[in-house]
DNA sequence: ATACAGACAGACACACTGTCTGTATGCATT
DNA sequence: AATGCATACAGACAGTGTGTCTGTCTGTAT
């Protein structure tokens, strides 16, 4: 599954097919161009085909208008980019992506309560304030 | 200054620049390929060219041999990066990314006490475990 | 039987990007 | 002053990637 190499058409393709679960080559167009044509729906076809090729996408032939679903997540998708740019700029780790987010601004106090949490969740240590409720 | 513009080769100039803090096309080309040849500085001066056109970097031209110092830091980069990610695939929201990054694995205990640490300094509010010596 | 919708193959134009060639010019050494 | 070298600079170029389009074939429904 080559995730790194989906161009920006295919990756719009991908965000409708992350919306819907499912679509047909003609949802699909619908939902990426004003109007549908001929051209349009064969524009469509190409990118989903070569998303077959790259293992993002998976078609189901059983019906004359065949069906695609995605094989990759959201959110498998955004951790590809994220490491990819932790590759390219900070050696392949992850931490200086994380710190940079934190301190950027647009924090809002329920997110960073939202962020308490997670880390609560995920690292279930001593020293992590358990006791929200005091 | 068109962050979002800069190709692959242009950053791999800015990154011999980060650490360099400053250098001549020389010095670029001795970094970047295994041997220099006039082609290859010709190379150098291109991107550099085109850097500064993007106002990625200031070219000194007092002396013979111009000297090329970045106009953006690495974190600045990042950012930008971070920022073109979520603006593709999160509405603009740096929320996903966070909770993305830490839910990936690889996060030592030291990077988590780390975490914890940095998010006390920027969030100095009363619910944060100020008391870390219990 | 006819018409339509979709699949499919192939070609194409356009833009981007790294590379290279050729020329001019400043600087140092003699 | 003359020579030679290193650098700047302008321009061209080829390879590649990518979205788009055309044309053809085929299944399905009316």
């Amino acid at each position: 599954m080559k995730l790194d190499q989906i161009t920006d058409g295919e990756l719009s393709i991908l965000q409708v097919l992350w919306e819907e679960g499912e679509a047909t080559t003609r949802k699909l167009t619908t939902a990426l161009y004003e109007e549908v044509t001929d051209s349009k729906m064969a524009t469509v076809q190409k990118l989903t085909e070569r998303l077959e090729a790259k293992g993002c996408v998976e078609r189901d032939r059983k019906k004359r208008a065949h069906r695609f679903r995605p094989l990759v997540s959201h959110e498998q998708f955004l951790h590809s980019r994220l490491q990819a740019l932790a590759d390219r700029l900070c050696d392949g780790t992850l931490m200086p992506l994380i710190t940079t987010l934190l301190q950027a601004k647009g924090i809002s106090r329920s997110q960073r309560k939202q962020l308490r949490k997670l880390t609560s969740d995920l690292w279930p240590t001593r020293d992590t304030d358990t006791k929200t409720s005091k």
